[in-house]
DNA sequence: CGATAATAGTTTATACGTAAACTAAGTGAG
DNA sequence: CTCACTTAGTTTACGTATAAACTATTATCG
């Protein structure tokens, strides 16, 4: 095992500047915030992306374009293909090609999905409530703020 | 005017809303800065997981054990044994078997890890500095302060 | 002492993120 | 019309996250 002297050292790594302390912070909080999440959807048979990509198709209320979906999320567009695959071979969306634009494949939910969303409404409520309930609604509003102020500077990331 | 149905509303339903947009701040947020840290560590040849890796033998000053890496990563434990693979082939760790205990794999920083490491301070910092300087001081410290408190309050996560 | 449990780490299998290269279909300039 | 360009989507290749099952070594209990 490490000596003392070595324990010694490794407390003396401080962060550097009060932003690589936020930002590790973001990080480590996001992880483990996604941790929970992927085990009440896992529960159901989902995915965190796959559990995304349906609720993005609810919201819509209409098929929509394979790179449609992609934009809304971090997915890249090759990642898009083989999440949709999944959702299909499980029977929670259907493909179909548009016939004005033979190169557009839209994606609608099937009613068995409509149903597993209906049933993931409430868990999922309840555990935003549980994450996150220790903080108070000025706490959780500032953080909102705060994030929503860090993404509104952050420099393209299109090139 | 009815106060029990307005107090219910202000209660309830915003109060999930907001613990939502949190959440979802803090995914959406986290997505962003991590598309900026890849592209940084890419042009160095490493990605994000074999940074922190990298960073956290650093820290240390000393070899760990494959466990103690996985422990103090979010990476599970069949995860880290492709990662330090990895290292090891590009020649930035090396693994060591334990003399009192052979169950037990130690690894290394190489010299050449170490001087790559240094290399990338600066541009870690200054990227650092780059995506959250639109915030004030007191902003950053408010960020990293309720992101603390959010993962001071969350369940155990140790199945 | 020996059976058994616990620990450290790897292997296997599936899902996802990302870059690069590719196919198929629509668009536009000459 | 034809050839180059663009757009929508897929394939391929690699790195990583995760669960489950496995090997090897050490600890423990009867």
């Amino acid at each position: 095992m490490s000596t003392r002297l070595q324990h010694e050292l490794k407390k003396k790594q401080p962060f550097e500047v009060a932003e690589q302390a936020a930002a590790l912070g973001l990080v480590r909080t996001n992880d483990q915030l996604q941790i929970h999440f992927s085990r009440l959807f896992r529960q159901f048979g989902l995915t965190p992306s796959q559990y995304n990509v349906l609720r993005i198709l609810r919201g819509e209320g209409a098929p929509l374009p394979i790179l449609e979906i992609a934009d809304r999320t971090v997915t890249v567009v090759p990642g898009i293909t083989g999440l949709i695959d999944r959702l299909e071979a499980a029977g929670l969306v259907k493909r179909a090609r548009c016939d004005e634009d033979r190169r557009v494949v839209y994606v609608a939910l099937t009613s068995k999905a409509s149903k597993l969303l209906a049933k993931l409404d409430q868990p999922v409520v309840d555990l935003h409530k549980r994450l996150m309930g220790h903080l108070s609604r000025t706490e959780v509003n500032e953080l909102t703020r705060l994030l929503d102020k860090v993404r509104s500077g952050l420099p393209e990331s299109e090139p």
